[in-house]
Parts: structure tokens; sequence; C-alpha cells
DNA sequence: AGGTTGATGTCAGTGACAGACATCAGCCGT
DNA sequence: ACGGCTGATGTCTGTCACTGACATCAACCT
């Protein structure tokens, strides 16, 4: 006989997740969500640093995800090519069995500021992994930033129809028209002088 | 005689700064700042709801400049076009006086997690507000939510550059020439088919 | 059999915040 | 001149997020 049970933390965050969706994330306590799965509130904060952590764990995955994307990209690839390529890799990590829970999970951020301002953070700290890794690959500093961020923005525009009700097609096709139409969008400008 | 000094919550700024930049953030308790003022911990929380939000207070003259440079904008002039103005708009905020300030203020923010994640979002809330404002000129939805980030991608970029040590030029050429950066970035890129 | 390990529980403490209520200088109408 | 109103502040009290220190105890190792 097992003394614990495994899958610690999974049952928090699905715990947590449920209690979030039903009586709101303000309204739901660490004790609580430990409770309901026969734990005491320090066991949760011995998982998660942080009541908001909960439901942001397992972004390591998606941060491997976009980095194998990247390494995979090839060598003479422009940077914005390569960050095309992460996004493809990352999208893959979101299947279609994904979107009904990512879809509480997200309707319960949008409903909460503290949980916005750590997923802003989560993307910003994704997009500095990603212009690590192009300029480890030899771009240079600004244009590894300014890529990078572009990702970001054309990923996180992308999950957001994605997410959207009705919506069918693949995340990694919905990237791909983002990002096609961002090119669109600059592409056409003027370079602009001062 | 008056009753109370008047610009009570530019006090607790100029104090909160100070107290973190000397002690740090987390070292630094919201009664301290108030007491260092001569007010209550109370008192404190009646101009911020927060204790970080002492250093992002007035966010709001920010937005505005941005927004007015949007309208500024002429009609027929392309989204991006029209963030370049708001992003010129936005950078005669940040005159050369300011720079110390900026300078202390941000490697607060630097050393502070929980800082980084509210300066995140506050540029996230920066980015769909122009987003509204572009949606007003009649710029549809996509067009509009990745314009808006792509300029809040170039004035976070060029405002690290600014605060850098040694730096002299002005945020609006900085600014100027990270936005010409990004679209030579961009606009070298095949239109990238799946 | 006995020591070790690692996830957990228990306890006590700090600090961020919020509601309810009291205070009281200055202003305003009479 | 007097009394009530106002609005920024203080006081008091409570909840909850989070943390350090220490105890527990089944499984595992030797």
């Amino acid at each position: 006989m097992v003394r614990w049970e495994p899958g610690t933390p999974e049952r928090l965050q699905r715990a947590a997740l449920e209690l979030f969706a039903t009586r709101g994330y303000e309204q739901t306590t660490a004790t609580e969500i430990a409770r309901s799965v026969g734990l005491t509130e320090r066991t949760f904060f011995r998982h998660f640093t942080d009541k908001r952590e909960v439901l942001f764990h397992g972004q390591h995955v998606l941060r491997e995800a976009f980095l194998t994307g990247v390494e995979s990209a090839p060598a003479d690839a422009s940077p914005i090519d390569v960050v095309a390529c992460a996004l493809r890799s990352a999208s893959a990590f979101f299947t279609d069995e994904r979107r009904p829970h990512s879809r509480t999970r997200q309707s319960v951020i949008d409903r909460n500021p503290a949980l916005q301002e750590r997923e802003s953070h989560k993307l910003g700290s994704l997009a500095a992994a990603i212009a690590g890794s192009l300029r480890a690959r030899g771009v240079d500093e600004l244009s590894a930033t300014l890529a990078a961020k572009t990702g970001m923005t054309v990923f996180g525009t992308a999950f957001t129809l994605w997410i959207g009700e009705g919506e069918e097609r693949s995340l990694a096709d919905i990237a791909d028209e983002v990002l096609r139409k961002l090119l669109e969008l600059v592409g056409r400008t003027s370079p602009a002088g001062s």
C-alpha cells in the first residue's frame, strides 16, 4: 500500500480549476483546494509557490516546445522564419481534446486581473527564453528580442482565437494565418521616416 | 492652516520608491512607507489598491498620450503608421529629466518578479486600449490587436534601451529606430506557406 | 532490526489587504 | 457667530496568502 496517492500536484490543479470555475478565484482559499483533495494548506504551498501558480504550472513543457521548435529551424532561416517554426512546434502541444480544458481555464483567468498579470508575465518570460535561443543562433540582441516578442504576440492572439467558441481550426493553422496577417500588416508600410 | 499636507499620493510614491530602492521591495512594508510620511497603513491602501500600485500609478497619463497620438494620425494612415504616431506622442512624455527617475524605478522592478508581472500587465492593458482606439477608426479586430501589440513590443524594447546606461538619444528617436528595425526584420520574410 | 528518506501534518508568525466606525479641521449656509 | 456637513484620515478587527521550524511515519535501504 502506498503512503500517499501519487500525482499530488495534478490532483491539486484539477481541484483548483474546478473550484475556481464554480466559486470564482478570489472566493476560493488555498485551504479549500487542499482540503478538497485531502491535504493541508501547507502542502499546497509546497507544490505551488503561489495560489495563482496552480493554474500556470506546466509551462515548462510549452517552453521546451518553443525552444525545440527554434532549434529545429534550418540554420539559414531568418529570425521570423525561426519564430514561425517555434510557433508550429508549440501549437502541436494544444491538441483538440485540450480545447475544453483550455477554455474553462481561460475563462477563469479572464475574470481575474491577478491571473491576467501572471499570464502576461509568463508570455514575457517565454519571449525572453526564445530571444535567448535566437541569440544562441547568432541573431543580434535587438532582432532576437523583437522577433521573439512578435512571436508571442502572434501566439497570444492565435490562442485567443483558438479558444473562441465555434472555432474549430487547429492552433497551428490559426497561428499561421495570424502570422501571415501580421506580415501583411507590417509589410505594406513604408519605412516611415521621422 | 491646512489640516493635511496636499499631494498625499505623490509623497507616498516618492517615499516608496526611495525605500524600495534602498531596502528592497519585499523588505519594505506598506506600514513603513506610510509611517515614513506620517500616515498610517490604512491610508496607504486608500490611495493605492495594491502595494505594487504605488510604483505604477499615473499610467493613465501615458495611456492618454498614446490615445491622443492615435487620434492625431491622418485618417488614411495604415494601422502601423497610426501606431508609429502613438509611439511618438507617448515618447514625448519621457523627457530627459525623467530618465534618472525612470532608471531607479526600473531597477526596482527588474529585481522583483511581482512587479514585473504588474508591468507586463500594464503594457498589455495599454495594447488593449490602443487596439480599441484603432477599432474606433474602422480597423478590423485582428489588425487592430496585432498593430497595438506590435506597438507595445516596440515601446517596451525602446524603453529598455532608453533606460540603459550611457544611452543619450531621446525615447522617440530610439522608438523610431526600433520600429524601423522591426519593419525590416518582418519585411524581408517570405509569406511563409504552411 | 534499525537508520534514513521524503512527503506530509502541525503550529505559530508576518504582512497584505478590507470593512466598519470614529475623528475632526475647514467650509457653507443661516 | 453658530451648527451641520464633508472628506481625508485614524483605529480596530478580521481574513487569507504565504513561510519557517519541527514532528511524523510508511517505505526503503543496509
